[in-house]
DNA sequence: GGTTTATATCAAATATTTTTGATACGAGGT
DNA sequence: ACCTCGTATCAAAAATATTTGATATAAACC
């Protein structure tokens, strides 16, 4: 099982490492195939499959498969998702009182 | 110097880790000073020191000084700017040409 | 001046992530 | 069937991030 930090931080880790963001930038351009990315990509078939999972895994980006070709795009609702839980972790939240420890 | 993309990662760092994002959601409920943190995390004063700074850097949070303590509360600027970079790192862009190596 | 208290910084230990090369698997083509 | 090609997975190495305890710094109070 995983706590609900983990999921969260799981669908930020695809813009924290500077390859992942550079896959992100490919991708805005439309869907590519893995191929693609390699070749425009500084990186090893198996360092970008580990990168493709964890993009795939944070929602943000989707995958389909063409016979043995596999295409990634953003995926809107993804990255939908992500922004609202980003706006939601830093929203005040009204409920809980506000206290301070040691003002004077 | 700094690539743009670390530049960009720094940013995301701040919800990338389970002690952060239970940190956030203290600061949530509002202007925190360090001791309270303390208190209600299962995690050392430089360990807090640690996690603080990174959160400071991202620019999500903001510190202040009062006397000998240090308060903190989450950036309304800093989570903007969070959201509209996420938006925008997101976002289809138009400019560049959609092609595709291995359609057969 | 000294003492206490809150925080930052440092260095070492530990844990996690990323990279790399090898191998395995699966889909097409022959 | 075999061969090739694209991708995933594994394990080891390398790089980074996090934790921990010790020390330093700086503000407030005596």
């Amino acid at each position: 099982m995983e706590t609900i930090y983990e999921e969260h931080a799981k669908v930020f880790k695809a813009f924290c490492d500077e390859k992942r963001l550079r896959i992100l930038e490919l991708l805005r351009g439309g869907e590519k195939c893995a191929c693609v990315l390699l070749e425009q990509l500084d990186i090893g078939q198996s360092g970008l499959s580990y990168h493709m999972k964890i993009l795939v895994e944070s929602g943000v980006v989707e995958s389909r498969q063409e016979g043995k070709w596999t295409h990634y795009k953003i995926s809107e609702k993804g990255s939908a998702y992500a922004g609202s839980l980003l706006k939601d972790l830093t929203t005040p939240n009204s409920v809980m009182e506000e206290y301070n420890c040691c003002k004077k």
